[in-house]
DNA sequence: CTTGAAAAGAACTGCCT
DNA sequence: AGGCAGTTCTTTTCAAG
């Protein structure tokens, strides 16, 4: 854990907005030149706060019009199991994330399909015959809100 | 909808692992000299497939070492309710992502807290709050993988 | 599609305050 | 820490094959 200050939170805010935007200008909003400006963002990416940059990819452009998010709970659940599910469940290419939590499911996961027929296609052949799979539940996306959340 | 070829599927690929690589990089990945890959990038931008380039937060190493899922059942659901849950919603700093849905559930809302006393204040003073709020479930984070999808 | 080239801009380095 | 000046690399655009 590192401690920022306000003009690192002012970066990662900005780069979380659109992390195309160059140290240069950057340094224009928060005040600094572009080489102090690049320090700190190397600094935030040495400390491991700053991971990587990520593609965002309009699905619905790619004609996968349906994103699904299911929560499973497992019938059976040594540590084998857990393991053997999530081996199993990386595999299915409609997956987008696996997240494994604790509470009235053992595992939630994002999956997109091109409709709705895709999606049964997927959800019978493929997430109903994973291996120690129980109960399963569906929320379809209508819409999606992402915040910077804190910083 | 826009339809691709091979090599439009692997520099997406390629660029959902690492967005930060050059289009010379990519281009030796992908069999192509700098110049066409990167028109076929630019094309693909240009067209709304590659939305855009997100940063990638290490929310641990920031001190947010807690991540819940909530699903949330309103009480009352008409087109004001939704959009006052909304806006109240997106206000709280700790929500990072706020997912309409159509299931068990009408909201999915990912929040993260310092610790669970840290998440315990903001269910109770912020989510439990919200006006037309109903049924609360919670899921914490274990763990999560991230996948590229089909592209 | 390729190669080659050129201009602009961004990334990175070293030195100095 | 930050700024300045300079170098290297990438982006972006072009022409010609």
């Amino acid at each position: 854990m590192m401690d920022l200050d306000d003009i690192d939170r002012a970066l990662l805010r900005a780069l979380s907005e659109d992390a195309t935007q160059s140290a240069g200008a950057l340094g224009r909003v928060v005040g600094l030149s572009q080489p102090a400006t690049w320090r700190r963002i190397k600094r935030l990416t040495d400390a491991g706060v700053l991971a990587g940059r990520r593609l965002d990819l309009d699905r619905e452009a790619l004609g996968f019009g349906v994103t699904v998010f299911l929560g499973v709970k497992l019938a059976t659940k040594g540590r084998v199991s857990l393991e053997d599910f999530e081996r199993a469940v990386s595999a299915i290419p409609e997956v987008q994330t696996v997240e494994h939590v604790l509470g009235l499911y053992d595992y939630r996961i994002r999956v997109v399909a091109r409709d709705l027929a895709d999606f049964e296609r997927v959800l019978r052949r493929r997430v109903m015959t994973l291996p120690g799979v129980g109960d399963v539940e569906a929320n379809v996306l209508l819409s999606e809100e992402r915040r910077p959340g804190p910083i």
